[in-house]
DNA sequence: CCTCGACCTTCCCCGGGGGAGAGGGTGCAC
DNA sequence: GTGCACCCTCTCCCCCGGGGAAGGTCGAGG
């Protein structure tokens, strides 16, 4: 069984560094399928024509793209898809990155003694007239889904008449996916596309404003917390947010305010 | 059971962004023990106190950090061990960047069409005096261990005849560990450290020359591997690699030489 | 013919959870 | 008192990309 060019599967193994487990694995994934395979004694066969294939799957696995990912590359007919489909896995790379750098960023932060005092405010807020954009959304997707709902929003609300805002179920971030809301307030009832008039209930809201990008969001949320528990309150989401300054506004991330308003009752 | 500051596993969560499940987890783990336990009803309750130390947690959840590791920087009593651990992990973070970097590279190389053949030679090679470290090493750890191993050769060789070589068992790839050694050519026998005298055997190598860093590395081995197929000849383990030009002579990759030798036999 | 290595399949394991469901306790409002 | 939301424990199964082991079969060489 030693015809030019024909490789057991152990010899391809040692010629592209996989593991020989790896390729069995690759061949039932449909991956890389031997070029021949002997059907009484189930032995695979691989050409050295195959190399290539078996290293570009090698690459992008060294990239954590999934089997299936990697399947849809290679299956992809011509280069012009295949380049199309690396190139959106390398933007889930850089925004991986992006994750990455800002949990750095925000560790040290935590690390380090920061004991600036947050301005938490007691405020008693009216019903509210809003066009609104709502979905059941989950939490890997919120950005995504917000940017195009807040753009569809925008196109649908001609004059609005304050900052934008959302609102968030508690289940988004407990359970992973929940309940949003993206609105802007409005004197006149707004419907078109997804866009639907809505009127926010009247609450009590502890409000606190956080400053900078969102990837601290959550140290400025159990601020809020301490200070609610801490006035014998307790509280009760969906909670809201107003994008006071935002990515529209300044694409200085540390600019950005983001008022934190939760519903709260008393407790006792 | 509303003392003030106290408060359920629910709206830890709530405060925390983290779920329920996933606080009960870290309870098993060792990570965040809640401030009390009702012995009656098994309840978790929790402090606002502990919040900040959800937030560390979850930040380094977020940098991949596994649990164990977690609870040793939470463990670790003065903030600068804390510190070092931290910083051990954000360089294997960087390291592994640097890895990503170099497949993405590697990866556009693999999928642009690169024409360029290999120039192979078939080299009888005869039994050569070394001064060696060998040892059984981790594919993971090959790189370092390599570091550390040449850096002694080098301080024990004074007269080396020729460049640093290696030789690299099969199963090193195939199976994620096996048997290095890493050389050089002298004219006396050297003993010192863990470098001892070792003869190379004469063997017949099928020689090609890889050019640049070594992220590519495994591309030279399948096109020296395909033209051994290619001459029916076979490849039999282990590989030496002779580095004519590395990181000791010029820091550019692009410039370095890495002559990659496989022994063969004949088939059929 | 026998042995040995290479190959085959099948099953369990890892980590850090998510999800579902059973069976029961707790605390609060109506 | 009753409903209901929340909490408890416990048990299984799932994800992913392999690693490892068990036990059987194949092919080549002496």
């Amino acid at each position: 069984m030693h015809s030019a060019g024909v490789l057991t599967i152990g010899e391809f193994a040692r010629l592209t560094h996989l593991s020989v487990r790896t390729l069995r694995r690759y061949h039932d994934a449909g991956l890389l399928e031997p070029a021949r395979v002997d059907p009484a004694s189930g032995y695979r066969y691989y050409t050295v024509e195959q190399i290539p294939t078996a290293q570009v799957i090698h690459r992008l696995r060294e990239l954590d793209v999934p089997l299936a990912d990697v399947r849809r590359i290679l299956d992809s007919p011509d280069p012009q898809a295949r380049g199309r489909l690396v190139a959106e896995h390398l933007r889930r790379l850089e925004a991986e990155l992006d994750r990455t750098r800002a949990a750095v960023a925000s560790l040290r932060r935590l690390l380090d003694p920061a004991p600036a005092a947050l301005d938490v405010e007691l405020r008693r807020v009216p019903a509210t007239e809003v066009a609104a954009v709502a979905a059941e959304v989950a939490l890997t997707d919120v950005l995504s889904w917000y940017a195009g709902a807040v753009a569809e929003l925008d196109a649908a609300v001609p004059e609005p008449t304050g900052p934008p805002g959302g609102l968030y179920d508690d289940a988004l971030f407990t359970a992973g996916r929940g309940h949003v809301v993206v609105h802007r307030p409005t004197a006149e009832p707004v419907r078109a596309g997804r866009v639907r008039p809505m009127t926010l209930p009247a609450v009590e809201l502890a409000v606190a404003t956080h400053v900078g990008a969102h990837d601290d969001i959550d140290v400025t949320y159990g601020e809020l917390g301490t200070w609610v528990v801490g006035q014998t309150l307790a509280v009760a989401g969906p909670v809201r947010e107003t994008y006071l300054v935002g990515p529209r506004d300044t694409p200085d991330p540390a600019a950005w305010r983001t008022e934190i308003g939760w519903p709260v009752f008393r407790v006792g």
